[in-house]
DNA sequence: GTATTGAGATACATAGTTGTATTAGTGTGC
DNA sequence: GCACACTAATACAACTATGTATCTCAATAC
């Protein structure tokens, strides 16, 4: 097995990517408080050398997890939107999506404890709110074009309602994983797509 | 003034009443893993003797802090229910329950906080799930109340639609909060009622 | 090959947190 | 009023976290 030997970029973008991947497993496991710089760190197979070297503070990392993580979904999205699918294929390929970026991953944990950061810490409310935007903006835009498709009406603007289904799918997430019995992935699936048509479809057709 | 002389257990009562408002003060500024039970105790204006002797843990305060929040929201929600009162008076009574309840106090964020200590404490998930359920249990109850009223059907389970409002008004309170400019308090109003009633009103009536 | 550079390890000083063990002081029962 | 009981303060020992300063060694430049 010849192993590459690593140019000292190489290397570095390596242990950034290592610490990244490790700030994302310490930060959903056991909190962003909980989580000390060396425990991210030694997940990484570092110690707080590497990481002070590569980030200015915890906060930093975090913040460039949740900026990956957001340029991964819109990107998903977007894609989506220009792909110029039919409404069917369209519902098929969002709900693969929801499951595969919603369900197949704990990053909505990340932007939980986000959220709670952003209440308490100004400047990092400042960036987040700006990923957060975005992210409203590209589900607004879909939202608008699916009811055109669907030549409904909205019944609240565009964006307002985007933060809605935000709101709704990353509550029903936590609810699915807290407690799963009582909120089946089945019916996570069945009851974001009920309000969802409601809104989107039944409620413009009055 | 006649300062009254207490009695041990009205002193003790005291206390922990004390500590209890000063936990929810410090939880909701800090949260929950940064703030020390030195601080909810300095808080509260006392040592951390104090805190001993009347929890056993931060989490045994916290949990006591959600329940007895819980126990309010639950009382009002009955009460509102069981008043008998018409569909127009329900709708304006619930309307002013949730500015009082939701966005007159910081509440909301101790149960954000709480739902991903659950995610990470197995016993503290049991605790805060059968609080969970309870409320969602009365709010599938006046789901199910409404619709009978208005003669429409439930496009979900009403346990689930009930769970899909819960995170709705949770994750609506938070972008209403930490992005007010993006999200007003009345922009936040008319999007969740817009989306109630496209659930449970218009879908009911194809 | 040798000198240089810089990523990451190690050492260190400081500070904060936890829970318990002990102590002081105020209500309570007699 | 005196002994007791209990609440909250204080003292203490162990542990953990942070950031910086220093050191080591491999990659690069010459």
């Amino acid at each position: 097995m010849p192993r590459k030997r690593l140019t000292r970029e190489e290397s570095r973008d390596l242990t950034r990517q290592r610490l990244l991947e490790a700030g994302a497993v310490m930060i959903a496991k056991k909190g962003l408080a909980a989580s000390s710089v060396e425990d991210i760190a030694a997940q990484a197979g570092y110690t707080r050398g590497a990481f002070y070297s590569n980030f200015d503070s915890k906060n930093d990392l975090f913040i460039e997890l949740l900026k990956r993580d957001h340029e991964d979904i819109q990107q998903g999205l977007q894609q989506l939107l220009d792909a110029g699918l039919s409404i069917e294929d369209m519902q098929k390929q969002l709900a693969h999506f929801y499951i595969q970026a919603y369900c197949g991953n704990t990053s909505y944990v990340l932007w939980a404890e986000a959220r709670l950061q952003a209440l308490r810490d100004a400047k990092f409310r400042l960036r987040l709110n700006a990923l957060l935007l975005e992210k409203r903006n590209v589900i607004a835009y879909f939202i608008t074009q699916f009811c055109a498709l669907m030549k409904t009406t909205l019944p609240a603007p565009a964006g307002d309602l985007a933060f809605g289904m935000m709101a709704l799918f990353d509550g029903v997430r936590f609810f699915n994983t807290s407690m799963p019995h009582e909120m089946s992935d089945a019916a996570a699936q069945s009851v974001l797509s009920a309000i969802f048509s409601a809104t989107f479809f039944d409620s413009g057709r009055r």
